[in-house]
DNA sequence: ATGGGGGCCTGCCGGC
DNA sequence: TGCCGGCAGGCCCCCA
């Protein structure tokens, strides 16, 4: 679920209220999410300030005055809630809740900061700034989306004889950042391309229509996730899902929203992931 | 090298 | 009403 423009959304709802303050307080409920904590997690953490948040791919990296960052990933069902501060013009003092709260920072602007996740196939752990995307979990990532490096030319030389199918070679982190199944099967629609076509037998033309049309995709839902940021103000500190309309995701048997298309929406299984489309307008 | 599948984990939903 | 199987999916890891 939380994909690239998710992952973003949380990390500006973040932004202005972590930055430039100290973690007073870490309260660390368990030893492990998917993987084990990084030794003395909660002491490394106590007392350091935190000094940006960045995000790369589908993690945020909070840059700690330690010389550490903290790595945080949603997984699959991952969320942060912020209570207990002024936020704009409203207060929030929700009771910080309960089941599967697993990591609960405390700031000196009284705000806390809690990591829920349900089915805890989410991370966190702790690296050395200065290593960079040296980290195991970042090193073998592709280019940003929204970066240089992630063109056209690149984008052809990747998907070059591949067999795979282009749904599976988006999915790949290793060719491109932060996509996931839904934003997928959005650009995929925007393209008209089948998402079992192989990869590597791509039109040139087609290939290079994939790159603006990602950058769209992931653009149209970081606004609507700006939109939600406004929102979350008013509701429950929970920062990063929104209500966006997927034109094919989760929408099987339902029409094509395409002006003048008359089928609906199929659903086939690719990797063992569902891959929604219009048998009608990608080929 | 590449591609395919298993496994992690819990909540939810449909069927009986 | 309660139980149970299936499903959701990001990402590592193993195997062919």
């Amino acid at each position: 679920m939380p994909e690239l423009p998710e992952v973003e959304t949380v990390r500006r709802g973040l932004e202005p209220v972590m930055t430039d303050q100290t973690i007073t307080t870490a309260t660390v409920n368990r030893p492990d999410l998917r993987w084990p904590f990084p030794p003395r997690m909660a002491e490394r953490l106590t007392g350091a300030s935190v000094l940006a948040l960045r995000r790369r791919s589908k993690y945020i990296l909070a840059d700690l005055s330690t010389g550490e960052s903290l790595l945080i990933h949603l997984g699959m069902s991952g969320r942060i809630l912020i209570s207990g501060a002024m936020q704009g013009d409203f207060y929030h003092d929700h009771p910080a809740p309960a089941k599967h709260d697993h990591v609960v920072l405390t700031l000196g602007n009284g705000a806390r900061i809690t990591f829920n996740d349900a089915r805890r196939f989410g991370a966190m752990d702790l690296l050395e700034t200065a290593l960079g995307d040296a980290h195991p979990l970042l090193a073998n990532i592709g280019p940003e989306p929204f970066g240089n490096s992630f063109n056209e030319t690149y984008l052809t030389e990747r998907l070059k004889g591949r067999k795979t199918a282009i749904k599976s070679a988006l999915l790949d982190q290793r060719i491109v950042a932060g996509l996931g199944n839904i934003y997928v099967c959005e650009v995929l629609y925007r393209a008209g391309l089948h998402p079992a076509r192989p990869a590597g037998k791509l039109a040139k033309a087609t290939v290079a229509g994939l790159v603006p049309l990602i950058r769209e995709v992931l653009a149209e839902a970081i606004e609507a996730g700006g939109s939600s940021l406004r929102d979350y103000r008013q509701a429950d500190g929970e920062l990063g899902y929104f209500q966006h309309r997927f034109r094919t995701y989760g929408r099987e048997d339902e029409p094509c929203v395409t002006p003048g298309c008359t089928a609906s929406i199929a659903r086939i299984v690719q990797s063992g992931r569902s891959s929604f489309y219009c048998p009608a307008c990608q080929r």
